[in-house]
DNA sequence: ACGTCTGTTCAAGAAAATTTGAACAAACTG
DNA sequence: CAGTTTGTTCAAATTTTCTTGAACAGACGT
């Protein structure tokens, strides 16, 4: 999971520190956690913090005890769908806005030049249309696939066909 | 581009590179590459030929030309597929295999404890198994995606209910 | 065959990230 | 209220990753 989790873009250590709580019965402790994996007390709180932060691990407590226990999200399809809802819906959006950005520049510029430059910039404006198209069809489809719903992939790739 | 690729694993350069050449009506070589990123040669070569290799630019010639001339495959779905088939596929079979190998070991062990130990440890073994089904059923639904067929992510939910 | 041009590889250096211990802050105990 | 215990923050140190220039290798033209 440690590895999983780095691939996504995470902390190892999120991975890591999930997967001792998700596979323990019981909720644990920072100490413990920090003593299983070979820790730092510090890199604990921090890699916890985040995983709480995403809704992966929560803070609970026992009566008498003083110190915090944590245990683990259990459902894993909650997980990915709120990561992909505040995550990747984000990284689409502002590419989308990225690509509409760059084709107003072109349109600024394109008055001013002639011939084989503004060949070129149409070409330019033309090609990020296609990538607008594929984007705002990918903020389509992960936003079904937060909401559970059927997904047809033939969308995106229609998306990207010459008009 | 670079910000998405990077943020998908990949080198922020690759991203760079791709855009400037899938933008680009010609195909263009390493030389003007370089020069419009501010990037030494090696630093193209490198990330060129990654790109090369995930088939996201191909390599052509001109008659006469003894530079290469390299041009964006600009199917962003042809390319998309085959990421998730070749890294995301192998990753999630990976987990598979890890958490099978946990299993067995758990299997292993479970012989020569007792009482409170064991509990313990057939707990450990529920929840692989339920790791288990729900990287399978990723599984199952990223080959659909790579064969460009419907998804219902209703599966990977199902797949995390208790029996 | 030689010199030139092109592209790749490598090791050293630079930059970015993770990790840690210590200092700090907050909450509880007696 | 002083003394613990617990958790967080910070800057220094370490590790890792990127970048670069130089050395190397291959191909071409003469």
């Amino acid at each position: 999971m440690g590895r999983l989790m780095e691939f996504w873009g995470f902390r190892r250590h999120m991975g890591r520190l999930w997967t001792i709580l998700y596979l323990s019965p019981e909720p644990m402790t920072t100490t413990e956690l920090a003593e299983t994996l070979q820790l730092s007390s510090s890199a604990v709180s921090l890699s916890l913090g985040e995983l709480v932060h995403w809704g992966a691990v929560r803070k609970t407590w026992r009566p008498g005890e003083r110190k915090d226990f944590y245990q683990a999200e259990s459902s894993v399809w909650k997980l990915l769908r709120r990561v992909y809802e505040r995550r990747e819906l984000n990284l689409i959006r502002e590419a989308i806005e990225a690509f509409g950005d760059a084709q107003r520049q072109l349109d600024e510029s394109r008055s001013q030049l002639g011939g084989e430059e503004r060949r070129r910039v149409d070409y330019m404006h033309k090609r990020l249309s296609r990538l607008s198209a594929l984007s705002k069809a990918g903020e389509r489809l992960v936003g079904l696939l937060v909401a559970g719903r059927m997904i047809n992939p033939a969308d995106l790739q229609s998306s990207e066909e010459e008009e």
